[in-house]
DNA sequence: CGTATTTGACCCGCGC
DNA sequence: GCGCGGGTCAAATACG
C-alpha cells in the first residue's frame, strides 16, 4: 500500500515529487500558475518518452528556481511576458544544465586519471624500495611481494584452502611450507595483476581493508588487555570448540566509529588472550591507543601489499630467515581463509621461544618484553628515515612511537624483518601502557 | 538517573 | 530448505 501512495506521487508529477524531497514546500509550490501550466502540459503528452521525462526534470529546477526568486504576489496579468522569461530561463537552465554535465564527466575523467596515477607512483615507489633493499645487500632471491592482489590470491587459493578454515589457524605453523608452495604459484598472476584497473577493484579492496583483522595472542589473567582505547561490549557468544566466551567490543571513543574487537581466551592455553581488531578508528586517539590502531591499519595495509604469504600460511620462510629477531619465527600468522583476511601476531610464541632458550620455563612475562623492546627502535627508525627521505617530509622530527608505526606500514611492504619489529612494538605497547596487567601476569 | 554490561533473540552466510 | 555457527541487536539488569 505504500508502494501505491508512492507511485501516486510519481505519476501525479515527478516534479512534484522531487520537490517535496527538495525542499518540502510542496504547498507553496501547488498555489503557483506556473506549476499549474506545466501539469496541463503533462496532460498533453500522456506518453512521456525520455526526453519528456528529463524536461520535467528541468522544471523541476526551473520552478524551484522561481520559488525563490520570483514574488509571489505575481498577478496573471502578464502570462505572456512571464511565458517569454520563462523561456529565456527555461534555456538558460539546459544550458547550464548541459554545462553542469560536461563539467561532471570532466571531473570523473580528472578522478579516473588520478587513480592511475596514483596506482602508477605506488608502483614506482616500491620498485624504488625494492631495488633499495637488493641494493642493501638482501638475498636475490627474498623478493617481497608488492601489489598482492589479495583478492586475486584468495581467489586463487580458495580452491586449495581447507573447508574450515579458522580451524586450521592452529596448524598454519605444520603447514607452512604447503602453503607457500601454493602461494608460489600465484605469484605469476600477482606480478600481471600489479594495479587496480577498475573502481570495484579498487572498492573492493576497499572494503578489505576495513575487514582485514590483526590479531593480537598475549598471555593476560586479566579478562581483556587494554590498549588506550575505550571499549563497549555489545556481545558475548560461546565459540564453539572453546569453554571460554568470546566477548565483542565496540570502541565507544568516538561517535560512530566502525572499530570492533574479540577477545577469547584460547582453547589449548586459557593464558593466552587472543584480541582481535577490526577496522579503522574515525577519531582521534590517545597515544596509547595510537599504536594499536596504527598496527591495524599496517597490517591491513600488509595484507594488500602481499609480503605476507597469501594465506592460511606464516610469514614466508625466507622472510623468517632473513629475520634476524630471535623470536621472529611463528610470530605471525596469516589466514585469509577465514571470512576476513586475518594477521595473528603470537607474542606467546615469542615468549616460549625466547625463554625456553634462554630462560626458565616459568620465566615472568616481562622478561619477554625486556627482550624484545631494545630490539625494537633500531629497526623501526631505521625505516622511518627511509620513509622519510622517500617522502622528503619531516624527517627531522622526533617521531611518536605511533608515527613510527604508521610510517611501518609502507615499509613492511618491502622489508621482511619488519614484520618482526611490528611484534616488538605491540608487544612494548601492550607492556608498557598497562603495567598494572603486567603486574598482573607478572604476579601469578 | 545515566551509563555500561549481560544475555537471549535475531539475522545472515555457509555448507550439506 | 534446513541446520549451524558467528556476529549483532536490544531489552533487562547492574552499577556508580
Amino acid at each position: 500500500m505504500e508502494e501505491a501512495t508512492s507511485n501516486d506521487d510519481s505519476n501525479i508529477a515527478p516534479v512534484t515529487h522531487s520537490s517535496l524531497v527538495f525542499d518540502g514546500k510542496r504547498l507553496v509550490l501547488d498555489e503557483m500558475d506556473f506549476f499549474a501550466q506545466k501539469k496541463k502540459k503533462k496532460k498533453k503528452n500522456v506518453v512521456p518518452d525520455d526526453e519528456m521525462v528529463h524536461q520535467m526534470e528541468l522544471h523541476v529546477d526551473t520552478r524551484l528556481d522561481l520559488l525563490t526568486k520570483s514574488s509571489p504576489t505575481m498577478g496573471e496579468g502578464s502570462s505572456e511576458a512571464k511565458g517569454n522569461k520563462r523561456d529565456d530561463k527555461f534555456a538558460a537552465m539546459v544550458a547550464e544544465l548541459h554545462h553542469m554535465n560536461a563539467e561532471n564527466q570532466r571531473l570523473r575523467d580528472q578522478v579516473d586519471q588520478a587513480n592511475d596515477k596514483y596506482h602508477a607512483l605506488h608502483n614506482q615507489v616500491m620498485k624504488i624500495m625494492e631495488k633499495r633493499q637488493k641494493n642493501e645487500g638482501k638475498k636475490a632471491d627474498m623478493i617481497p611481494r608488492p601489489f598482492l592482489d589479495i583478492g586475486v590470491a584468495m581467489k586463487e587459493e580458495s580452491s586449495q584452502q581447507h573447508p574450515k578454515g579458522k580451524l586450521q589457524e592452529s596448524k598454519n605453523q605444520k603447514i607452512c611450507t604447503t602453503e607457500l608452495e601454493a602461494s608460489e604459484k600465484v605469484i605469476p598472476r600477482v606480478f600481471s595483476n600489479s594495479s587496480f584497473k577498475d573502481v570495484d577493484e579498487a572498492s573492493e579492496t576497499m572494503s578489505m581493508i576495513k575487514k582485514a583483522r590483526v590479531s593480537v595472542r598475549a598471555r593476560s589473567v586479566s579478562s581483556m588487555i587494554s590498549d588506550g582505547c575505550q571499549w563497549r561490549k555489545y556481545g558475548q557468544k560461546m565459540a564453539k570448540g572453546n569453554p571460554c566466551p568470546r566477548a565483542y567490543y565496540r570502541c565507544s571513543m568516538g561517535t560512530g566509529c566502525p572499530v570492533r574487537k574479540q577477545v577469547q581466551r584460547s582453547a589449548e592455553d586459557q593464558s593466552v588472550l587472543i584480541t582481535t581488531y577490526e577496522g579503522q578508528h574515525n577519531h582521534v586517539l590517545p597515544p596509547a591507543a595510537k599504536a594499536m590502531a596504527s598496527t591495524t591499519s599496517a597490517a591491513a595495509s600488509m595484507l594488500l601489499s602481499g609480503s605476507m604469504p597469501s594465506s592460511d600460511g606464516l610469514l614466508h620462510p625466507s622472510i623468517l630467515e632473513s629475520a634476524t629477531l630471535p623470536f621472529s619465527q611463528n610470530l605471525a600468522t596469516l589466514s585469509a581463509s577465514a571470512p576476513f583476511p586475518t594477521i595473528t601476531l603470537d607474542l606467546t610464541q615469542s615468549a616460549t621461544n625466547t625463554s625456553s632458550q634462554q630462560l626458565p620455563q616459568e620465566a615472568p612475562q616481562d622478561s619477554q618484553l625486556s627482550l624484545i623492546s631494545p630490539l625494537l627502535a633500531p629497526n623501526l627508525f631505521n625505516h622511518q628515515t627511509k620513509l622519510s627521505s622517500l617522502h622528503g617530509s619531516q624527517g627531522t622530527e622526533p617521531a611518536s612511537f605511533a608515527d613510527t608505526v604508521n610510517a611501518a606500514t609502507a615499509a613492511i611492504t618491502t622489508d621482511p624483518k619488519f614484520s618482526a619489529a611490528l611484534m616488538a612494538a605491540i608487544t612494548s605497547i601492550i607492556g608498557s601502557s598497562h603495567p598494572v596487567e603486567t603486574q598482573h601476569c607478572n604476579n601469578k
